[in-house]
DNA sequence: ACAGCTAGATGCAAGTTGCATATAGATGGT
DNA sequence: ACCATCTATATGCAACTTGCATCTAGCTGT
């Protein structure tokens, strides 16, 4: 979830950590902490889902610049497709027909 | 999102553990082994999502039957709706509206 | 000079999951 | 009768994710 929540932000900007957690939280995704965050950046980078380079071109501390990759941006697709699959299924389930065939 | 799927599969029949281990393929929920739907189930059971007796009726190895409590309906609501406004606020950002106020 | 903000990182504990294995009753074949 | 297999639940261990706390370091304002 929140590597999707993190791809989808990264989607048409570049972001940087620190930045990418009040984002979340405006956007409604939950308040994750910096921690959670930071390690599911680099892990996705990894992956190949992210790439970083150290941005020191505005005043404070250098940030890490994150961008989505294409890998990442296939991701992202494959993962939506996935959940809304689930999320019709869910819901074919909560209308009663979920047992279609066998029932107790 | 596995408590989810198995509380769905709960609404309207209860089931035992076993089943819905086949239950959660069938339905295209994934592939899930027995001992992550056995604890899921006892941890859900602890919560009060579910509850469950032993069933001696039919033959074979007794089976656990679960049944959805009434707090277990709500919590799978509130799920579902939190799901429904992440899978908007994704698809928000998909179309290139996420970002609406700054940009970088 | 010093408190506070920005930015990233890490150690530890708790929770979830997969894999393997253990258990026990029931079934079917030889 | 014996033994392999299926059904059904359970648990130990390792890997991974997350929250909380803490650390480092640079910059800002008073």
């Amino acid at each position: 979830m929140l590597n999707a929540q993190l791809l989808a932000m990264l989607k048409d900007w570049s972001a940087y950590g620190y930045e990418l957690v009040q984002k979340l939280e405006q956007a409604g995704f939950g308040n994750y902490n910096t921690g959670t965050v930071y390690r599911a950046l680099r892990q996705m980078e990894g992956l190949g889902l992210v790439s970083s380079i150290w941005d020191t071109s505005s005043t404070g501390p250098a940030r890490r610049m994150y961008s989505m990759t294409l890998a990442g941006n296939l991701f992202l697709q494959n993962w939506l497709t996935l959940l809304n699959l689930h999320r019709a299924t869910l819901e074919r389930f909560l209308s009663g027909l979920g047992g279609a065939k066998s029932r107790k």
